[in-house]
DNA sequence: CGCACATTTGACGAGAATCAACTGCAGTGG
DNA sequence: CCACTGCAGTTGATTCTCGTCAAATGTGCG
């Protein structure tokens, strides 16, 4: 695997990494074990491997910037992306030991990222002591858990502009949640093939009703950027998709 | 909610009870706190409500006889059954405490389960005393954390007859676990409406898509079981679809 | 028998995939 | 500086999968 040499870690991405805790506060201990990961960063370009289908995520990483699709493939090349991380987000991550990789993590953009391993193995080791980790580390489970259903729920039974209304949604919320989301705008950095296989559906059809959402006036896309004018709006469209819980 | 009375556990509901282990062996405590299972069972009537959406789910089962579905409704009566639970499989379940329903759990056929609350409570609490039942707990979550992932492959990317191909390859094997599958043969209680619901497809799709995959020769379907007379065909009909491993 | 419900069939239309070409744009090198 | 290249985005024409509507057939059961 290539990698790029390990920078120096910005205040951004130790933000970042401090949103581990989710909603919780950490206690001395914790933030210092946090802030030892800061020096355990590494990146990744587009297209690179971060767990490979089947083998156990005995790596787990914390996203700091770029985001992670996870792929599976289908023998005659189609491909779905049954779930993302961006920033703040673990990934290549199993609450449980032993835990093995069901699909293929891929960085589908630059990605640079924490490990988080020790982290993980100690606050769960000693769940008492680390105890806004552990529930963190939980949230971030749970969460994932969640989109899958909604993943679901997506691909099997809306419509095309309702699976992207139903998307940009989500990730608004997700971004919200690490300070990347201003005025309801937020990056995105797929291209429309990669989105395609996230939302099962063709490039083309991603084309074609990303224009019919922006001519409705729902979803603005600016370099790199997609804005949502009113959640409210957005929301009637995507149907009732029943969002977090 | 409507109950009928507890009815005496069979022998074969002991058996269902039993493989909760999954590969494991029990010790002599874990044979004790299983069995005394046995006579916290019940039943309910298809139809009927487990567990709602967004209540926790404290009262974790095991699925005796009957199938179990994870259901998410649309606004506008669109259904997407997100998972199923057969015989031998915990319902209502959730590994870490305090985990909500993410969808409402109903019983797509009559259902006998057992309770398990206070079994997953104790195992969990002394990991060491149960180590038989803690790794089958912690299996039948990770299968259906599996299951998710094929879920959302075959509703984004499978065209009707492969995903019933890839579905009920997943259906035999399932059974097959449970003891319940006989030379390829098992159970198939649900309609072809919540067959639909299940697959992201419509009931009329799914009827004729059943019948191509028996004229080809690849599925049986005779009073309430289906039967598949090749495996390796069928996977071949199913993709790549990457099953379990 | 008659009722309710599941399965099946036909005709039609809508949503999405496919194929192919064209545009726009950033990076590269002559 | 500008032609050339590569890739993402866009467009049009066409095909195909699948959904919808409606009616018919089949099946278990009181």
């Amino acid at each position: 695997m290539i990698t790029s040499p390990t920078l120096a870690t910005s205040g951004a991405e130790r933000l970042v990494l401090a949103g581990l805790a989710r909603s919780a506060t950490l206690n001395a201990q914790e933030v210092q074990l946090v802030s030892s990961c800061a020096s355990h960063t590494d990146s990744v370009e587009a297209g690179q491997e971060l767990a490979e289908l089947g083998t156990f995520l005995s790596k787990p990483k914390l996203v700091l910037s770029g985001w992670v699709g996870h792929a599976r493939l289908l023998d005659d090349g189609r491909r779905q992306i049954v779930e993302l991380n961006i920033a703040g987000e673990p990934t290549a991550f199993g609450l449980r030991p032993l835990s093995k990789a069901r699909a293929s993590y891929v960085a589908l953009t630059p990605v640079r990222y924490a490990e988080i391993g020790e982290l993980v193995e100690r606050a769960m080791a000693r769940p008492d002591q680390y105890p806004g980790l552990v529930s963190g580390l939980r949230a971030a489970d749970d969460e994932g858990h969640s989109r899958l259903y909604d993943h679901v729920v997506r691909a099997g039974r809306m419509l095309a502009h309702e699976r992207l209304a139903h998307f940009a949604l989500d990730l608004c919320r997700r971004h919200e949640r690490v300070g990347l989301c201003v005025s309801q705008s937020f990056p995105m950095p797929l291209t429309q093939e990669v989105l395609g296989d996230v939302l099962g559906l063709s490039t083309v059809h991603v084309n074609r009703t990303l224009q019919q959402l922006r001519r409705e006036g729902l979803l603005k896309t600016t370099s790199g950027r997609w804005q949502i004018p009113s959640v409210e709006h957005l929301e009637t469209v995507a149907g009732g998709g029943a969002h977090g819980q």
